[in-house]
DNA sequence: GTAATTCCTAAACCTAACTTTAGGTCAAGG
DNA sequence: CCTTGACCTAAAGTTAGGTTTAGGAATTAC
């Protein structure tokens, strides 16, 4: 019989991730168990779901805040559908397709400096970046195409 | 007239990392300055294309110690030149060539997903790679391609 | 019904990559 | 020459993302 909700270690089981990590991302607002009489956790299947997209997030390379700003978009109350996570993997994707690019935009200038004698002074355009935000004091580096 | 030697304030300037940066780094040895008679750090001119590369590489997801491992192909003593930059930036390409696969090839695995019903207990590459790591238990996640 | 698990909280600890603070020294300009 | 800004060290603090520890309480298994 399939009990309606699970275990903190049963979630742990089904997600990989450790009885620790899920309490903490409780705390980081990831998921928000109910608690039975005893004061336990209980978790609803759907969370293994939720918790396996975070895992999948967090190799791309996504903060835990940017996490749980993305699954405001889900429901609050009812258990997600297929649809509101097509929805959300969709915005996600679009994220991923920004890194990607941004990546292999460096990755072509950095091929072009190895072409033209790389990080040299006047001529390489990474390290032409470089010395424009140097110019602007200690503050954000903007390399990575957060133009100032 | 050009000074031979530059101080960590002018180093700072040129790089745009803050001064504080610049002495962690030599902790982490990523830079090895000689000191003169009042002990003040003094830095080769050098040393601004070596710290451009050190942030370059981080943008690119490097940590501090496998840039200080790439460094140890850098002579020791003598100025690098144009060639060993090169065979820097060569070796760094490769490793980012392979960073950029990985990602292209999760962010495929996502679009599958979008299609499928994302993340169906059954149905969903990225979905069943954390079930089958959840299998194993807390151990190493493979999810990025450091299969068992 | 009792022993072994599992779970609970709070607080301390951990690594990476730095910054900040405190208290003092060095060097360059007027 | 003396003041001001740049520099020095050591140690503590910071953020992210957790883990570990300590001391109990609730469940489950036999």
């Amino acid at each position: 019989m399939l009990a309606k909700t699970i275990s903190i270690g049963q979630l742990a089981a089904r997600t990989g991730l450790a009885v620790s990590a899920i309490r903490y991302y409780e705390t980081q607002g990831l998921v928000c168990p109910e608690r039975n009489a005893g004061g336990q956790r209980r978790f609803l299947r759907s969370d293994i779901r939720r918790l396996s997209f975070v895992q999948i997030a967090q190799q791309f390379g996504f903060s835990i805040g940017q996490i749980r700003e993305t699954f405001e978009a889900l429901p609050d109350g009812r258990t997600p559908t297929k649809a509101d996570w097509t929805k959300i993997s969709r915005s996600f994707r679009e994220e991923l397709d920004e890194r990607i690019e941004t990546l292999t935009n460096l990755r072509d200038k950095l091929d072009g400096c190895i072409g033209c004698g790389c990080l040299s002074l006047r001529s390489c355009a990474l390290y032409n970046q470089q010395d424009r935000a140097g110019k602007l004091g200690t503050g954000p580096r903007y390399l990575l195409g957060d133009t100032p």
